[in-house]
RNA sequence: GGAGAGAUGGCUGAGUGGUUGAAAGCGGUCGCCUCGAAAGCGAUUAGGCCCUUUGGGCCUCGGGGGUUCAAAUCCUCCUCUCUCCGCCA
């Protein structure tokens, strides 16, 4: 959520950031409301100073025994009348609220301008692309071969977009998890947690994804409580309504969950294999700092999702969103995609977010100035660290042999209890 | 799921209709004292919103609704915490 007053002091940028996105939203008319909202407090407030000063003259008048009804008769009348332009401002007030919730977050100076994905700009890349001598299989016929994996058995379990690893792939799935919460939490400096992944409704409004993106949510039906499409929800809502203290600031939390996003509307698309599923892991970052340091803690949360993928040897190359294609909560936003060299794409396995105080203000997370003693807003920040599902599949195909094996990078060996390669077994 | 108790400022905690936005204590900050520190003394110490301002006003005692001229205080619903019982991985 952007500051009421920013978007009153600068409509033409609240304007110019909903034009660069690709939205459509009637500032002109929201302002309206707003100034309306401001008259009728105007109004309420002298009425309720009046009745404020009115009642301690009745407390008064009563204490000395006095006859307070004239008093009594005519507040009567104020008090009715404040009862009616307070709806009227409760009721403009959930107007404005509603629409000041879809009003996406301003782009950062640095982000390109552009309507779509096209407009991203590829600004590093690492890591040299394999070159097979032989035809490299894409992670399905792998996963088949190798039998790590089974989708007809998580469709009869669960339907289509699912996945069911089997001994060795379940086995990397767990040493994927251990390996970067070590790395997060032993080198980067980050906090481990391990969240729940059923939250409430306030919760998913604080980082963005309500009220807009609700039919992308799994939701409960006899519960108002949404499955998590990312532990940047529980992470970042751990410190809503909090006051911190500046010394506490930076704050780094990492945790590994499963993610679940319904896909709505992205049918056809990818549905093959791995690369969009109902149901992934990911690890997550997340992270609360001072304003001043937030596009600083950006670029080392970058390296921190990108130290993932140089330890595992895997080509990637990092791509700066535009504002038609950077998140609604986002003020700037780097991807990072892998190469997968048998289905020959590249696939997006982490998002590094500046969401600067937008989901701050949401979520009403601030901390205390040391030499002023004011309040401000934190900036939070989120990254992927990464996103299992398509890093198995890069990680499958990348490390593929001629006889159809798959090697174990090296860093999960010890994780894999010493297996240097997957070969297939019998069932 | 059943029965009971509770939720007040950074913390502990008083407060059951009218100078209580809130006693007291702790903590914090500043000053005095001191070579310095401790102790002691003094002062100060919530947030949000609105108005054109030095300034003024409104709102907020878990959240919503209600009663009343007036609510931290009365009624009601909800949420959460604690105790006991039941159930359960």
């Amino acid at each position: 959520m952007l500051d009421m007053r920013f978007i009153r002091e600068n409509p033409d940028r609240v304007k110019e950031a909903i034009k660069n996105r690709n939205l459509k939203l009637n500032i002109d008319e929201f302002l309206d409301m707003d100034k309306e909202r401001r008259n009728l407090l105007v109004e309420v407030d002298k009425l309720k100073n009046t009745r404020n000063i009115e009642s301690d003259e009745i407390a008064a008048l009563k204490k000395q025994g006095k006859d307070a009804s004239v008093k009594l008769s005519q507040m009567k009348l104020v008090s009715q009348k404040i009862k009616e332009i307070d709806s009227k401002v409760e009721a403009i007030c959930n107007k404005i609220q509603n629409i000041a919730m879809l009003i996406p977050n301003i782009p950062h100076s640095s982000t390109p301008i552009g309507s779509d994905a096209k407009s991203n700009k590829v600004i590093k890349e690492w890591g040299k692309l394999p070159n097979f001598k032989f035809n490299p299989l894409n992670h399905i016929e792998l996963g088949e071969k190798l039998n790590i994996m089974s989708f007809p058995a998580s469709a009869k379990l669960s339907g289509s977009g699912f996945c069911l690893f089997t001994g060795d792939g379940a086995m990397m799935v767990r040493a994927l998890l251990n390996f970067m919460i070590d790395l997060h939490t032993k080198k980067h400096g980050y906090r481990e947690v391990w969240p729940p992944v059923l939250v409430n409704r306030r919760s998913m409004t604080t980082t963005g994804q309500l009220p807009k993106f609700e039919e992308d949510m799994y939701k409960l039906k006899d519960d108002d409580l949404f499955l998590i499409p990312t532990a940047e929800v529980p992470l970042t809502n751990i410190h809503s309504h909090d006051i911190l203290d500046e010394e506490d600031l930076p704050i780094y939390y990492t945790a590994y969950t499963p993610c679940f996003r319904r896909e709505a509307g992205s049918y056809g698309k990818d549905t093959k294999g791995l690369s969009r599923v109902h149901q992934f892991d990911k690890v997550e970052m997340v992270k609360f700092v001072k304003p001043e340091d937030s596009y600083d803690e950006l670029e080392s949360l970058l390296a921190n999702a990108e130290k993932v993928l140089q330890i595992l040897k895997l080509p990637y190359r990092v791509q700066l969103l535009s504002t038609g294609d950077i998140s609604f909560a986002a003020s700037k936003c780097y991807d990072i995609e892998l190469w997968a060299v048998g289905s020959a794409v590249w696939l997006e396995v982490s998002s590094c977010s500046n969401f600067e105080d937008f989901q701050a203000r949401r979520g009403n997370i601030k901390f205390k100035n040391k030499n002023t003693g004011k309040l401000s807003y934190v900036h939070t920040l989120n990254g992927s660290g990464v996103a299992f599902a398509r890093l198995i599949i890069a990680i499958i195909e990348n490390y593929q042999t001629k006889a159809g094996f798959v090697e174990i990078p090296r860093v999960l060996q010890p994780y894999m209890g010493g297996k240097k390669i997957i070969k297939p077994v019998s069932k």
